[in-house]
DNA sequence: AATGAATGAGCATTCATTCAT
DNA sequence: GATGAATGAATGCTCATTCAT
């Protein structure tokens, strides 16, 4: 979709349906003739970028389980929003845009709970190999580890210079690794 | 200022200098006049909001020093938040606003420089009092753990009820002392 | 007639193709399909209208002839619209949106003619019987007889608790009389 | 104010806030700048012109009293509305509009009882000097009356050829008298 | 210093109309 | 014959900005 190029590029509230309209090759009142509201086109395509993005990052990466696969997860969190950056300013752009929007809050928060989910899973799976320390409360250590990677992505993108990912990463999964493990 | 109010509530892009005029207790025109453009406005109140949210957080805080000053210092932060959220929204709506508009980037870096310096000289006085290990890189260190204190407010914002402060505040605080300790 | 309804509801210019379309349970683009233009098919609609109403008001009445005749069909016309007041109101739309409206404007002249004709027969007939008095311009009383008759309708419309037709309807019909009578 | 004109000449619908502040002489922006709405400022105008039409239509004629002022003043109000058309048009285009917006039905509706209490009263002092039959309702004959003369004149603005103001007024004060003389 | 008046640019939205199926 | 897709034009409305007090 053309109007991701553009949330990404200028934020969310610089769309206009007529230039999403344009920029995909189409008319300027083309948006307008398919959903009901600007509104309505806003949830849809942050619908839509919220989904493209969970494919992206809860897609199945074949490797080691328990701890370490956790860990892996993480790095690729890192390495995959590098790979992709366009979509990851739109779903950042959204997640900024959020608060204050309802209807935003509700697929934003949908993913958030989805992705915590799949790290409690891991978690626990942890605990269970005893690779894990079993004091911890999967849900709360799921919070502050998602909200580390969504943070530093955000960092990257606002000073792509002062966040030096590959050793940020490096630091983090060492740190998450002593946090966690038994 | 008034216009904080508005951006802490509808965001940044909601924000017009005539409400923000009338709602100060002035005329439409006043914002006009005293700013050279929205844009210069816009600035001048971000750095307005930046600033003050510096002091809330940098403020010294008597307490101990060394690892478990820091954690304290991290404690803080998360309590911190509820207690003014207004702060908090009006500046992670600009957070969130900040990619694709320069002006406001240049501000929210040099915040981020400044807090991931103070965590620095933290980390490296951990080090040095021999509590926290010293294979660490300070610098990569302190993106993250802002990354995780950012984020989870911004997950709180989004979701209240989904993001359990205290019990995650407590579990980040055991995890970051795990990972950190000597 | 579908559109019938919305022009009687919310007036002529609120009528749309497409809504009447599907109000009909049609499609959206019949109406375009149909007609070649929307002002060709306001004019077939308003005909329709016109006629229709035509068809309400001139069928024969079986009853008295001469001036007694003619004070029954007064009598007709203003309990007749209250019967079927849809009719009624889509008439009145376009009676009042028929000024700077050309097209609409000759068929609405085109009734007045064919009923002002009419009352000119009965006025006729009722100075051979010797029960109008002959000073009369027949062609002059027709004109404010039906316009009265269509601005109590209007009034009504407009204002119906402050227009008491039954009262009105006797009022009109003893004064006509007086006024007519040899 | 130039708006009447556009509602004179090609109906209520046609009325633009752009056009309407290009023929005041001011930008396309000013009547959207002052107005809440397009309603507001439709309202606005129908009252402008409804009171505008009061003024010239209640205006003390100085004259003689009982019946036959009664029936000069609606001499008069043939007489008026032919030398001043576009406050004429404008009228009806609202009266024709008036059904369906209820905001503008107000306003009609004030202005109609407004001209029958004046109705009345000439009616009631008519009847008192023993001019007029006592038999009538003033409330009910006043419905008529007023009907008959915005009936005619709408009439006449419909199909000004077809319709001759002068016989047919001729005509209707002589019938009037009749009708209401004692 | 502060304000109201006024404007132009830009946006969402509606709708008649055309076209391909 | 009937329909959905698509478009351009027009409109109400918002808002930053300028100007005259």
């Amino acid at each position: 979709m053309a109007a991701l190029q553009i949330i990404a590029d200028r934020g969310i509230d610089e769309l206009t349906l007529a230039e999403a309209g344009q920029l995909a090759g189409y008319s300027r009142a083309l948006p307008a003739h398919y959903f009901a509201s600007k509104d309505a086109a806003l949830i849809a395509l942050c619908d839509f970028v919220v989904e493209k993005y969970l494919q992206r990052v809860q897609r199945r990466i074949p490797g080691r389980e328990g701890l370490e696969g956790f860990l892996e997860r993480l790095e690729h969190y890192f390495d995959d929003g590098r790979k992709d950056p366009r979509i990851l300013r739109a779903f950042h752009a959204i997640l900024g845009a959020s608060p204050g929007k309802p209807a935003l809050a509700k697929s934003i928060s949908g993913l958030a709970e989805a992705s915590k989910a799949t790290f409690c899973d891991f978690l626990r799976a942890g605990i269970a190999r005893g690779e894990i320390r079993p004091d911890i409360v999967p849900e709360a250590e799921a919070v502050w580890i998602l909200a580390a990677l969504r943070g530093v992505m955000g960092q990257w993108l606002n000073d792509e210079e002062k966040t030096p990912l590959p050793k940020v990463r490096d630091a983090f999964v060492v740190s998450v690794r002593r946090a966690l493990q038994a």
